[in-house]
DNA sequence: TCCCAAACCTGACAATTGTCATAGAATCCC
DNA sequence: GGGATTCTATGACAATTGTCAGGTTTGGGA
Protein backbone atom coordinates (compact mmCIF):
# COMPACT_ATOMS: atom_id res chain seq x y z
CA UNK A 1 0.00 0.00 0.00
CA UNK A 2 1.63 3.30 -0.77
CA UNK A 3 0.80 5.95 1.09
CA UNK A 4 0.03 9.74 0.35
CA UNK A 5 2.02 12.68 0.77
CA UNK A 6 -1.12 14.41 1.93
CA UNK A 7 -1.22 12.01 4.70
CA UNK A 8 2.61 11.57 5.53
CA UNK A 9 3.55 13.37 9.15
CA UNK A 10 7.24 13.99 7.93
CA UNK A 11 5.96 16.74 5.38
CA UNK A 12 5.60 18.48 8.92
CA UNK A 13 9.03 18.86 9.27
CA UNK A 14 9.56 20.09 5.93
CA UNK A 15 8.96 23.18 3.09
CA UNK A 16 6.29 20.88 1.44
CA UNK A 17 4.18 22.20 4.34
CA UNK A 18 3.57 24.95 2.67
CA UNK A 19 2.21 23.33 -0.93
CA UNK A 20 -0.99 23.70 -1.62
CA UNK A 21 -3.40 20.76 -2.17
CA UNK A 22 -3.54 20.56 -5.73
CA UNK A 23 0.45 20.93 -5.36
CA UNK A 24 1.01 18.52 -3.02
CA UNK A 25 -1.97 15.58 -4.81
CA UNK A 26 0.41 16.29 -7.55
CA UNK A 27 3.46 15.51 -5.89
CA UNK A 28 2.04 12.60 -4.52
CA UNK A 29 0.80 11.04 -7.80
CA UNK A 30 4.40 11.72 -9.61
CA UNK A 31 6.41 10.17 -5.98
CA UNK A 32 8.70 6.72 -6.29
CA UNK A 33 8.69 5.54 -2.95
CA UNK A 34 12.44 3.67 -2.68
CA UNK A 35 14.45 1.38 -0.31
CA UNK A 36 18.11 2.24 0.30
CA UNK A 37 20.03 -0.30 1.83
CA UNK A 38 23.04 0.76 4.65
CA UNK A 39 25.85 1.40 2.14
CA UNK A 40 24.06 2.57 -0.60
CA UNK A 41 23.63 5.56 -2.53
CA UNK A 42 20.97 7.99 -3.29
CA UNK A 43 23.27 10.15 -5.34
CA UNK A 44 26.67 10.53 -5.87
CA UNK A 45 28.58 13.41 -6.33
CA UNK A 46 28.71 15.17 -10.39
CA UNK A 47 25.15 13.23 -10.32
CA UNK A 48 22.53 15.53 -12.59
CA UNK A 49 19.20 14.88 -10.50
CA UNK A 50 16.35 15.01 -11.74
CA UNK A 51 13.93 15.22 -8.22
CA UNK A 52 14.46 15.50 -4.92
CA UNK A 53 14.23 13.01 -2.03
CA UNK A 54 12.21 12.97 0.84
CA UNK A 55 13.59 11.02 3.94
CA UNK A 56 11.03 8.96 5.41
CA UNK A 57 13.11 6.77 7.55
CA UNK A 58 17.06 6.67 8.29
CA UNK A 59 19.92 8.57 8.09
CA UNK A 60 21.82 9.62 5.22
CA UNK A 61 25.59 11.25 4.99
CA UNK A 62 26.18 13.42 2.77
CA UNK A 63 29.83 14.35 2.02
CA UNK A 64 32.51 15.62 -1.14
CA UNK A 65 35.36 13.57 -2.09
CA UNK A 66 38.38 16.05 -1.82
CA UNK A 67 41.66 15.31 -4.33
CA UNK A 68 43.53 13.46 -1.64
CA UNK A 69 40.86 10.63 -1.83
CA UNK A 70 39.38 11.47 1.69
CA UNK A 71 35.40 11.84 2.14
CA UNK A 72 34.75 14.81 3.92
CA UNK A 73 31.05 14.00 5.70
CA UNK A 74 29.42 17.75 5.35
CA UNK A 75 25.81 16.73 7.16
CA UNK A 76 24.00 14.09 8.19
CA UNK A 77 20.71 14.09 7.09
CA UNK A 78 17.43 12.50 8.90
CA UNK A 79 13.57 12.33 9.05
CA UNK A 80 12.11 15.08 7.03
CA UNK A 81 14.32 16.52 5.38
CA UNK A 82 14.54 17.20 1.76
CA UNK A 83 17.70 16.22 -0.23
CA UNK A 84 19.01 17.33 -3.67
CA UNK A 85 17.40 20.79 -2.73
CA UNK A 86 20.40 22.83 -4.21
CA UNK A 87 21.20 21.29 -7.17
CA UNK A 88 17.42 20.84 -8.64
CA UNK A 89 17.11 24.65 -7.77
CA UNK A 90 20.42 25.85 -8.78
CA UNK A 91 20.40 23.42 -12.20
CA UNK A 92 23.93 22.17 -11.36
CA UNK A 93 24.90 18.59 -11.22
CA UNK A 94 25.27 18.29 -7.24
CA UNK A 95 28.31 18.79 -5.30
CA UNK A 96 27.78 15.91 -2.75
CA UNK A 97 26.96 12.53 -2.29
CA UNK A 98 24.40 10.98 -0.48
CA UNK A 99 25.08 7.33 0.86
CA UNK A 100 22.56 5.74 4.02
CA UNK A 101 24.03 5.20 6.78
CA UNK A 102 21.35 3.28 7.91
CA UNK A 103 18.87 1.77 5.86
CA UNK A 104 16.26 4.33 4.38
CA UNK A 105 12.68 4.59 3.45
CA UNK A 106 12.53 7.70 0.67
CA UNK A 107 10.27 9.22 -1.49
CA UNK A 108 11.56 10.33 -4.63
CA UNK A 109 9.92 13.72 -6.09
CA UNK A 110 10.60 14.50 -9.72
CA UNK A 111 12.09 17.86 -9.87
CA UNK A 112 8.97 19.52 -11.88
CA UNK A 113 6.61 19.24 -8.83
CA UNK A 114 9.46 20.97 -7.22
CA UNK A 115 10.42 23.84 -10.14
CA UNK A 116 6.98 24.43 -10.70
CA UNK A 117 5.77 25.77 -7.27
CA UNK A 118 9.00 27.03 -6.74
CA UNK A 119 7.65 29.84 -9.77
CA UNK A 120 4.29 29.50 -8.39
CA UNK A 121 3.53 29.48 -4.57
CA UNK A 122 5.30 32.35 -2.98
CA UNK A 123 4.87 30.60 0.61
CA UNK A 124 7.05 27.24 -0.75
CA UNK A 125 9.77 29.26 -2.54
CA UNK A 126 10.27 31.40 0.95
CA UNK A 127 9.99 28.23 3.25
CA UNK A 128 12.72 26.29 1.44
CA UNK A 129 14.56 29.98 1.04
CA UNK A 130 13.89 30.11 5.12
CA UNK A 131 15.66 26.07 4.94
CA UNK A 132 18.50 27.29 2.50
CA UNK A 133 19.81 30.00 4.80
CA UNK A 134 19.07 27.54 8.11
CA UNK A 135 22.03 24.86 6.23
CA UNK A 136 23.93 28.03 5.10
CA UNK A 137 24.54 29.34 9.02
CA UNK A 138 25.27 25.41 9.88
CA UNK A 139 27.51 25.33 7.48
CA UNK A 140 29.42 28.52 8.71
CA UNK A 141 29.15 26.63 11.74
CA UNK A 142 31.17 23.83 10.75
CA UNK A 143 34.13 26.13 9.14
CA UNK A 144 34.56 27.56 11.80
CA UNK A 145 34.15 24.56 14.33
CA UNK A 146 37.20 22.77 11.63
CA UNK A 147 39.82 25.36 11.42
CA UNK A 148 39.54 26.33 14.63
CA UNK A 149 39.21 23.56 17.13
CA UNK A 150 41.69 20.24 17.58
CA UNK A 151 40.64 17.12 16.83
CA UNK A 152 39.98 16.31 20.28
CA UNK A 153 37.72 19.15 20.77
CA UNK A 154 35.70 18.41 17.47
CA UNK A 155 35.18 14.80 18.53
CA UNK A 156 33.67 15.79 21.37
CA UNK A 157 31.76 17.88 19.55
CA UNK A 158 30.50 15.24 17.62
CA UNK A 159 29.47 13.12 20.28
CA UNK A 160 27.49 15.87 21.69
CA UNK A 161 25.83 16.51 18.18
CA UNK A 162 24.86 13.29 17.72
CA UNK A 163 23.02 12.35 20.69
CA UNK A 164 21.31 15.90 20.38
CA UNK A 165 19.81 15.46 17.17
CA UNK A 166 19.56 11.39 16.85
CA UNK A 167 19.22 10.49 20.51
CA UNK A 168 20.09 7.19 22.17
CA UNK A 169 18.97 3.93 22.42
CA UNK A 170 17.67 2.13 25.58
CA UNK A 171 21.26 1.02 26.87
CA UNK A 172 22.55 4.65 26.94
CA UNK A 173 24.12 4.43 23.50
CA UNK A 174 24.04 6.96 20.71
CA UNK A 175 21.06 5.92 18.50
CA UNK A 176 23.35 6.00 15.42
CA UNK A 177 26.05 3.88 15.30
CA UNK A 178 28.90 5.79 12.82
CA UNK A 179 31.66 3.68 11.62
CA UNK A 180 35.26 4.93 12.75
CA UNK A 181 36.12 6.08 9.53
CA UNK A 182 32.55 7.73 8.97
CA UNK A 183 33.74 9.52 12.23
CA UNK A 184 36.67 10.96 11.45
CA UNK A 185 35.02 11.86 7.75
CA UNK A 186 32.66 14.01 9.62
CA UNK A 187 35.24 15.61 12.45
CA UNK A 188 38.28 15.75 9.10
CA UNK A 189 41.14 13.75 9.91
CA UNK A 190 42.53 10.76 9.93
CA UNK A 191 41.02 7.38 11.30
CA UNK A 192 43.89 6.48 13.81
CA UNK A 193 43.59 9.79 14.84
CA UNK A 194 39.98 9.38 15.64
CA UNK A 195 40.47 5.66 17.16
CA UNK A 196 43.06 7.36 19.35
CA UNK A 197 40.88 9.82 20.73
CA UNK A 198 38.50 7.53 21.25
CA UNK A 199 40.68 5.18 22.92
CA UNK A 200 41.49 8.54 25.25
CA UNK A 201 37.86 9.51 25.99
CA UNK A 202 37.17 5.90 27.13
CA UNK A 203 39.87 5.92 29.42
CA UNK A 204 39.07 9.09 30.79
CA UNK A 205 35.61 8.05 31.79
CA UNK A 206 33.57 10.22 29.00
CA UNK A 207 32.41 7.49 26.96
CA UNK A 208 32.12 3.74 27.24
CA UNK A 209 32.05 2.10 24.20
CA UNK A 210 30.54 -1.96 23.03
CA UNK A 211 31.72 -3.01 19.59
CA UNK A 212 30.89 -0.27 17.59
CA UNK A 213 28.84 1.56 19.83
CA UNK A 214 29.50 4.71 21.75
CA UNK A 215 27.59 5.26 24.80
CA UNK A 216 28.42 9.39 26.50
CA UNK A 217 29.25 8.87 30.02
CA UNK A 218 30.07 12.44 31.30
CA UNK A 219 28.27 14.85 29.23
CA UNK A 220 29.34 17.91 30.92
CA UNK A 221 33.37 16.98 31.03
CA UNK A 222 32.62 16.75 27.39
CA UNK A 223 31.09 20.38 27.03
CA UNK A 224 33.76 21.92 28.63
CA UNK A 225 36.35 19.88 26.49
CA UNK A 226 34.87 21.34 23.44
CA UNK A 227 35.27 24.99 25.24
CA UNK A 228 38.25 24.08 25.77
CA UNK A 229 39.23 23.12 28.97
CA UNK B 1 23.34 63.67 -5.74
CA UNK B 2 21.88 60.61 -4.50
CA UNK B 3 21.73 57.85 -7.04
CA UNK B 4 18.65 55.63 -8.09
CA UNK B 5 18.55 52.21 -7.65
CA UNK B 6 16.40 51.82 -11.12
CA UNK B 7 20.20 53.43 -12.75
CA UNK B 8 22.58 51.50 -10.52
CA UNK B 9 24.61 48.60 -12.74
CA UNK B 10 25.06 46.78 -9.45
CA UNK B 11 22.06 45.92 -9.39
CA UNK B 12 22.72 43.67 -12.62
CA UNK B 13 24.90 41.16 -10.55
CA UNK B 14 22.59 40.62 -8.08
CA UNK B 15 19.09 39.32 -6.75
CA UNK B 16 17.77 42.44 -7.06
CA UNK B 17 17.70 42.57 -10.64
CA UNK B 18 14.48 40.47 -10.07
CA UNK B 19 12.21 43.20 -8.87
CA UNK B 20 9.57 44.79 -10.38
CA UNK B 21 10.03 48.24 -11.01
CA UNK B 22 7.27 49.60 -8.63
CA UNK B 23 9.34 47.28 -6.21
CA UNK B 24 12.95 48.87 -7.12
CA UNK B 25 11.49 52.54 -6.78
CA UNK B 26 10.51 51.40 -3.18
CA UNK B 27 13.70 50.33 -2.63
CA UNK B 28 15.28 53.38 -4.00
CA UNK B 29 13.23 55.45 -1.62
CA UNK B 30 13.86 54.03 1.49
CA UNK B 31 17.44 53.50 0.91
CA UNK B 32 20.32 55.01 2.53
CA UNK B 33 23.44 55.10 1.37
CA UNK B 34 26.75 54.73 3.30
CA UNK B 35 30.13 55.30 3.55
CA UNK B 36 32.82 52.67 5.68
CA UNK B 37 36.20 53.26 5.95
CA UNK B 38 38.53 50.58 5.94
CA UNK B 39 38.65 48.52 9.31
CA UNK B 40 35.04 49.53 10.49
CA UNK B 41 32.27 46.98 10.31
CA UNK B 42 29.07 47.08 8.71
CA UNK B 43 27.82 45.12 11.45
CA UNK B 44 28.49 42.75 14.21
CA UNK B 45 27.91 39.21 14.93
CA UNK B 46 24.80 38.58 16.95
CA UNK B 47 23.64 42.39 15.56
CA UNK B 48 19.86 41.66 15.03
CA UNK B 49 19.95 43.84 11.27
CA UNK B 50 16.79 45.17 9.92
CA UNK B 51 17.72 45.68 6.45
CA UNK B 52 20.67 44.25 4.27
CA UNK B 53 23.25 46.03 2.58
CA UNK B 54 24.12 46.12 -1.29
CA UNK B 55 28.09 46.80 -1.78
CA UNK B 56 27.99 49.19 -4.52
CA UNK B 57 32.08 49.53 -3.78
CA UNK B 58 35.02 48.31 -1.91
CA UNK B 59 35.43 44.82 -0.22
CA UNK B 60 33.95 43.14 3.30
CA UNK B 61 35.58 40.61 4.96
CA UNK B 62 32.19 38.12 6.69
CA UNK B 63 33.83 36.41 9.70
CA UNK B 64 32.63 34.31 12.73
CA UNK B 65 35.15 34.82 16.31
CA UNK B 66 35.51 31.27 17.86
CA UNK B 67 35.86 30.76 20.96
CA UNK B 68 39.64 30.20 21.11
CA UNK B 69 39.56 34.14 20.38
CA UNK B 70 40.47 34.12 17.08
CA UNK B 71 38.27 35.19 13.57
CA UNK B 72 37.51 33.11 10.73
CA UNK B 73 36.97 34.50 7.48
CA UNK B 74 34.35 32.77 5.73
CA UNK B 75 33.62 34.78 2.80
CA UNK B 76 35.03 38.03 1.16
CA UNK B 77 32.36 39.87 -0.82
CA UNK B 78 32.80 42.86 -3.13
CA UNK B 79 30.57 44.90 -5.33
CA UNK B 80 26.95 43.40 -6.30
CA UNK B 81 26.92 41.10 -3.31
CA UNK B 82 24.16 41.36 -0.92
CA UNK B 83 24.71 40.96 2.88
CA UNK B 84 22.89 40.29 5.44
CA UNK B 85 20.49 38.45 3.68
CA UNK B 86 20.58 35.36 5.15
CA UNK B 87 19.49 36.93 8.77
CA UNK B 88 16.87 38.75 7.28
CA UNK B 89 15.37 35.96 5.75
CA UNK B 90 15.91 33.44 8.36
CA UNK B 91 14.66 36.94 11.37
CA UNK B 92 17.55 35.27 13.46
CA UNK B 93 20.09 38.11 14.60
CA UNK B 94 23.64 37.49 12.12
CA UNK B 95 25.95 34.71 12.50
CA UNK B 96 28.80 37.11 10.68
CA UNK B 97 30.33 40.23 11.11
CA UNK B 98 30.70 42.39 8.35
CA UNK B 99 33.76 44.49 8.15
CA UNK B 100 35.82 46.40 5.58
CA UNK B 101 38.97 45.71 4.31
CA UNK B 102 38.76 48.25 1.95
CA UNK B 103 37.05 51.48 2.01
CA UNK B 104 33.38 50.97 0.92
CA UNK B 105 30.04 52.30 -0.51
CA UNK B 106 27.02 50.46 0.29
CA UNK B 107 23.12 50.83 0.46
CA UNK B 108 21.25 50.09 2.95
CA UNK B 109 18.15 48.85 2.28
CA UNK B 110 15.42 48.56 4.92
CA UNK B 111 13.91 44.91 5.55
CA UNK B 112 10.60 45.54 4.66
CA UNK B 113 11.50 46.08 1.21
CA UNK B 114 13.02 43.13 1.25
CA UNK B 115 10.31 40.58 3.19
CA UNK B 116 7.31 42.62 1.36
CA UNK B 117 8.93 41.51 -1.93
CA UNK B 118 9.92 37.96 -0.68
CA UNK B 119 6.47 37.16 -0.48
CA UNK B 120 4.84 38.64 -3.43
CA UNK B 121 7.34 38.51 -6.17
CA UNK B 122 8.18 34.79 -6.85
CA UNK B 123 10.72 35.65 -9.22
CA UNK B 124 12.65 37.27 -6.85
CA UNK B 125 12.48 35.11 -4.18
CA UNK B 126 13.92 32.22 -6.38
CA UNK B 127 16.43 34.55 -7.44
CA UNK B 128 17.67 35.10 -3.91
CA UNK B 129 17.28 31.33 -3.41
CA UNK B 130 19.53 30.30 -6.10
CA UNK B 131 22.10 32.59 -4.85
CA UNK B 132 21.76 31.23 -1.96
CA UNK B 133 22.33 27.72 -3.42
CA UNK B 134 25.19 29.31 -4.75
CA UNK B 135 26.50 30.49 -1.50
CA UNK B 136 26.14 27.28 0.13
CA UNK B 137 28.02 24.97 -2.16
CA UNK B 138 30.61 27.19 -1.93
CA UNK B 139 30.69 26.95 1.86
CA UNK B 140 30.87 22.97 1.40
CA UNK B 141 33.77 23.56 -0.61
CA UNK B 142 35.28 25.50 1.75
CA UNK B 143 34.97 23.14 4.39
CA UNK B 144 36.63 20.32 2.69
CA UNK B 145 39.44 22.30 1.88
CA UNK B 146 40.01 23.45 5.24
CA UNK B 147 39.53 19.93 6.45
CA UNK B 148 41.62 18.04 3.78
CA UNK B 149 44.20 20.52 2.80
CA UNK B 150 47.64 21.58 4.49
CA UNK B 151 47.92 25.23 5.47
CA UNK B 152 50.69 25.82 2.42
CA UNK B 153 47.73 24.29 -0.24
CA UNK B 154 45.41 26.63 1.65
CA UNK B 155 47.74 29.82 1.52
CA UNK B 156 48.44 28.94 -2.52
CA UNK B 157 44.55 28.14 -3.23
CA UNK B 158 44.18 31.82 -1.39
CA UNK B 159 46.22 33.58 -3.53
CA UNK B 160 44.85 31.90 -6.60
CA UNK B 161 41.29 33.10 -5.31
CA UNK B 162 42.44 36.72 -4.99
CA UNK B 163 43.81 37.01 -8.05
CA UNK B 164 40.81 35.64 -9.85
CA UNK B 165 37.88 37.04 -7.91
CA UNK B 166 39.76 40.44 -6.98
CA UNK B 167 42.11 40.93 -9.71
CA UNK B 168 45.63 42.78 -9.93
CA UNK B 169 46.61 45.78 -10.06
CA UNK B 170 48.76 47.55 -13.27
CA UNK B 171 52.05 46.27 -11.04
CA UNK B 172 51.20 42.79 -11.14
CA UNK B 173 50.48 42.42 -7.43
CA UNK B 174 46.90 41.05 -6.16
CA UNK B 175 44.58 44.06 -6.38
CA UNK B 176 43.17 42.98 -2.91
CA UNK B 177 45.83 43.27 -0.46
CA UNK B 178 45.10 41.29 2.91
CA UNK B 179 46.81 41.75 6.34
CA UNK B 180 49.10 39.00 6.91
CA UNK B 181 46.46 38.39 9.69
CA UNK B 182 43.63 38.44 7.50
CA UNK B 183 45.15 36.10 5.48
CA UNK B 184 45.72 33.34 8.05
CA UNK B 185 42.52 34.10 9.41
CA UNK B 186 41.09 33.08 5.72
CA UNK B 187 42.96 29.53 5.67
CA UNK B 188 42.30 28.90 9.69
CA UNK B 189 45.38 29.25 10.48
CA UNK B 190 48.20 30.71 12.60
CA UNK B 191 49.51 34.57 11.60
CA UNK B 192 53.44 33.07 11.81
CA UNK B 193 52.63 29.86 10.00
CA UNK B 194 50.94 32.30 7.07
CA UNK B 195 53.93 34.19 7.39
CA UNK B 196 56.54 31.77 7.16
CA UNK B 197 54.76 30.20 4.37
CA UNK B 198 54.55 33.22 2.63
CA UNK B 199 58.38 33.54 2.79
CA UNK B 200 59.02 29.86 1.94
CA UNK B 201 56.49 31.09 -1.39
CA UNK B 202 58.97 34.07 -1.55
CA UNK B 203 62.07 31.76 -1.51
CA UNK B 204 60.94 29.22 -4.24
CA UNK B 205 59.70 31.84 -6.78
CA UNK B 206 56.03 31.49 -6.51
CA UNK B 207 55.00 34.72 -5.21
CA UNK B 208 56.79 37.97 -4.75
CA UNK B 209 56.15 41.15 -2.65
CA UNK B 210 56.73 44.79 -1.47
CA UNK B 211 55.59 45.06 1.64
CA UNK B 212 52.39 43.51 2.48
CA UNK B 213 51.45 43.55 -1.00
CA UNK B 214 51.40 40.40 -2.66
CA UNK B 215 52.20 38.98 -6.69
CA UNK B 216 52.06 35.99 -8.10
CA UNK B 217 55.24 34.85 -10.56
CA UNK B 218 54.26 31.09 -10.85
CA UNK B 219 50.86 30.45 -10.92
CA UNK B 220 51.17 27.07 -12.54
CA UNK B 221 53.26 25.85 -9.77
CA UNK B 222 51.05 27.42 -7.24
CA UNK B 223 47.89 25.42 -9.05
CA UNK B 224 49.90 22.36 -8.82
CA UNK B 225 50.48 22.40 -4.96
CA UNK B 226 46.92 23.42 -4.18
CA UNK B 227 46.39 19.84 -5.82
CA UNK B 228 48.63 18.09 -3.87
CA UNK B 229 52.65 18.00 -5.94
C1' DT C 1 30.09 -23.02 11.86
C1' DC C 2 33.99 -21.38 10.02
C1' DC C 3 36.48 -18.33 7.21
C1' DC C 4 37.69 -14.07 5.23
C1' DA C 5 37.42 -9.43 4.60
C1' DA C 6 36.65 -5.49 6.77
C1' DA C 7 36.86 -2.85 10.71
C1' DC C 8 39.25 -1.70 14.80
C1' DC C 9 43.30 -0.84 17.55
C1' DT C 10 48.21 0.32 18.89
C1' DG C 11 53.07 1.63 18.46
C1' DA C 12 56.73 4.21 16.41
C1' DC C 13 57.99 7.81 13.95
C1' DA C 14 57.85 11.96 10.98
C1' DA C 15 55.73 15.99 9.41
C1' DT C 16 52.95 19.74 10.25
C1' DT C 17 51.39 23.30 12.86
C1' DG C 18 50.96 26.25 16.95
C1' DT C 19 53.08 28.96 20.70
C1' DC C 20 56.20 32.02 22.80
C1' DA C 21 59.74 35.21 22.54
C1' DT C 22 62.02 38.74 20.31
C1' DA C 23 63.40 42.00 16.92
C1' DG C 24 63.00 44.89 12.88
C1' DA C 25 59.85 47.51 9.63
C1' DA C 26 56.04 50.08 8.54
C1' DT C 27 52.41 53.12 9.70
C1' DC C 28 49.63 56.20 12.19
C1' DC C 29 48.81 60.18 14.67
C1' DC C 30 49.94 64.17 17.35
C1' DG D 1 59.24 64.49 12.27
C1' DG D 2 59.33 61.54 15.95
C1' DG D 3 57.44 58.40 19.12
C1' DA D 4 54.12 54.82 19.85
C1' DT D 5 51.76 51.23 18.03
C1' DT D 6 50.75 47.85 15.00
C1' DC D 7 52.35 44.65 11.57
C1' DT D 8 55.84 41.60 9.75
C1' DA D 9 59.43 38.37 10.31
C1' DT D 10 62.25 34.58 12.32
C1' DG D 11 64.08 31.25 15.71
C1' DA D 12 63.38 27.68 19.06
C1' DC D 13 60.56 24.59 20.84
C1' DA D 14 56.42 21.80 21.99
C1' DA D 15 52.14 19.89 20.81
C1' DT D 16 49.24 17.99 17.57
C1' DT D 17 48.27 15.23 13.89
C1' DG D 18 49.27 12.11 10.01
C1' DT D 19 51.51 7.99 8.11
C1' DC D 20 53.11 3.44 7.99
C1' DA D 21 53.22 -0.95 9.72
C1' DG D 22 51.91 -4.22 12.18
C1' DG D 23 48.46 -6.67 15.07
C1' DT D 24 43.46 -8.14 16.91
C1' DT D 25 38.64 -8.33 16.72
C1' DT D 26 34.26 -8.49 14.48
C1' DG D 27 30.64 -9.60 11.48
C1' DG D 28 28.57 -11.35 7.43
C1' DG D 29 28.32 -14.86 3.94
C1' DA D 30 29.46 -19.58 2.00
Amino acid sequence: MESRCENCIIRQFNSLRAMSKEELKHVSDSKITKTIKKGEPLFEEGDKLNGVYCVRNGISKLSKLSSNGKDQIVKLATKGEVLGQRSVIAEESTNLSAIAVQDMEVCFIPKESITNTLQKNPNFTLEVLRHMAHDLKEADDVIVNISQKTVKQRIAEAFLYLKNNFGEDEDGFLALTLSREDISNVVGTATESAIRIISEFKKKGLIHTSGKKIGIKDERKLMEMVEGF
